[in-house]
DNA sequence: CTAGGTGCAAATAATTTGCAGAGGC
DNA sequence: GCCTCTGCAAATTATTTGCACCTAG
């Protein structure tokens, strides 16, 4: 199994195996949710009457140490445990009636915090957002339909959402910006990305299906990822740009700053996850992102020296683009 | 002294008074950061020895009960309590190192808090944000300079910078308005309220040089509140809207959106503030933001009226805008 | 006089720890 | 055999409570 080698690999220095912590291990990876001591106390003595309530509380802390729990608080008075595996760090919603907590996680609210604590001088570890108040269900009564599922799958589901959104931007404004660019070399560029967008979304489209199968109600389920900014794709506002009119320099500026955006985003997302095919999805975009950033800059590079050579720009104007910045 | 009756006002019906809470309270309000129970009955203890710890924690829940105090959980296994005098509603940055820590506002952030709050149907009550991590001071070994300093007039500086900000796009907002409209009646409305908000600029920036006063190193202490859609004033986009080129309706529409932003803007902040001289310059200027809203309002059903009377636009084109929304 | 308010000590509640025995490597 | 894991009971920490007494209104 692969959760098995995955607390192989986590397993600190020095420690040895036990047949209890195994178990107590086992019993809590199969939860979900967000566990007390004492429910894990409670769920281990169905199995197992003779493991005491101080290992579990031992045990707690070794996987917290080894990275397969996460402690939160939830201003209980007592400590909850949630595991990591497949299960990136997240905020939370607390509702004060029924007790439930659900998670999200939002990308904008993210930047925000860490531009607060750069804008403050403080080296940030670790963020905790909760938004306490009346779940849904609760307020209205109602039955908590599709409530949560895998958050994986969610993270998935929503961040694929994104990828989707991204790459159509993105392949309208490669085909936009082919169709106004001069150059014919730049034009080849941006011919290229296009096609090369086009069949990413049909790679991102698939996966997409694949994932619904994996889970008919996920549609349903409640949106966990939010990223305002990217609703309509990475590329949108660019896109909005091109119809501005530009020059051929430009189009490119544009280019390599929405691509240098999305790669940002892929690579961010993409090792939020523990681990998981997310994980590799995402990290595998944020490589190709990185490759057409390349490709833009050097051809931003080679059209600035073509125009300079043939005098048609003054030598200070544009600054070049970092590759890092 | 003013905190008294503050608190006379908070009192419970059918509390009694007591020389020791009395103490306790007035001790409690004389410190500034968070402490917890321990740290209060350590001050307590210098002053009056005979006061036992019950006595403490049964006023600290008296004093939150009564909305003097906050209870905060900064997830050590205890509490901490703030004092809410003078001193709005904020998120914490926490120093895992020295253990201090610092506080902020970010109207981004809340914003955001409550999209994806309502998204998820839930009512939010209260949200928790807190920042863990290392302070500047802890990580570069240098003195905590200019720490932070009173809440109060930390929320009034960066408010009043907003509103400054605000106001002053808002005067280049009318100004450039009133120049581009044609009609004669909306040129007078702008005119007039390019006018007034040149009047308030004045006001704010008077107000603001006697903040100054009050705390001669207050503008080089930290931001505490944050609000990037504010930077440059909340009619900025407006503004820069208007010389893309726009009819007389158009420029009335985009007014009121802005003018509805700010209303709102200073409603939500005039609000926050548990009781102070911020809240009523603030609530002054929502109201004030409000009479511009409606002038706009009418102004623009009234173009809208005599346009469609003189057949120049058809129907049902333009929605209405309503006054709440 | 009577509903609070207060002190003291005991009770809770969650979690940790000392110590002796059990068990993996 | 050594070092880690475990159980048990006692300790710790933060906070609350029962109860008898005190005091303001």
């Amino acid at each position: 199994m692969i959760v098995d080698s995955w607390i192989e690999s986590l397993r600190p220095a020095g420690s040895k195996r036990s047949g209890k912590r195994d178990l107590i291990v086992n019993v809590f990876l199969r939860q979900q949710g967000h566990l007390t001591a004492d429910d894990l106390v409670e769920l281990i003595g169905r199995e197992d009457q003779r493991i005491s309530r101080a290992t579990i509380y031992r045990t707690l802390q070794w996987m917290v140490d080894a990275g397969i729990a996460r402690k939160v608080d939830f201003g209980e008075g007592r400590f909850r445990f949630e595991h990591s595996y497949r299960h990136p760090r997240h905020f939370h919603l607390i509702c004060k009636t029924c007790n439930r907590s659900f998670e999200f996680l939002s990308s904008d609210i993210e930047t925000l915090i860490e531009e607060v604590a750069a804008a403050r001088g403080f080296a940030q570890r670790q963020s905790v957002l909760q938004i306490h108040g009346e779940c849904d269900a609760c307020r209205t009564g109602r039955p908590p339909l599709a409530d949560g599922g895998v958050t994986e799958l969610l993270f998935a589901r929503d961040a694929l959402r994104i990828a989707i959104a991204t790459e159509r931007s993105g392949l309208d404004f490669y085909s936009r910006a082919a169709k106004l660019t001069k150059d014919a070399r730049g034009r080849r560029v941006f011919e290229k990305l296009a096609e090369e967008e086009k069949e990413h979304l049909g790679t991102l489209e698939k996966r997409y299906r694949e994932l619904l199968e994996q889970d008919p109600e996920l549609e349903s389920r409640p949106t966990f990822l939010f990223f305002k900014g990217a609703a309509n794709g990475l590329f949108a506002a660019g896109a909005e740009q091109l119809s501005k009119g530009v020059n051929d320099r430009e189009a490119l500026m544009i280019g390599i700053k929405c691509e240098r955006g999305s790669h940002r985003f892929f690579k961010r997302y993409g090792e939020r996850f523990e681990d998981s095919e997310g994980k590799k999805i995402f990290l595998e975009f944020a490589d190709e992102e990185r490759v057409h950033l390349e490709l833009l800059i050097r051809e931003y590079r080679s059209l600035l020296e073509r125009q300079q050579r043939s005098g048609k720009i003054e030598r200070r104007t544009p600054r070049r683009p970092r590759v890092n910045a």
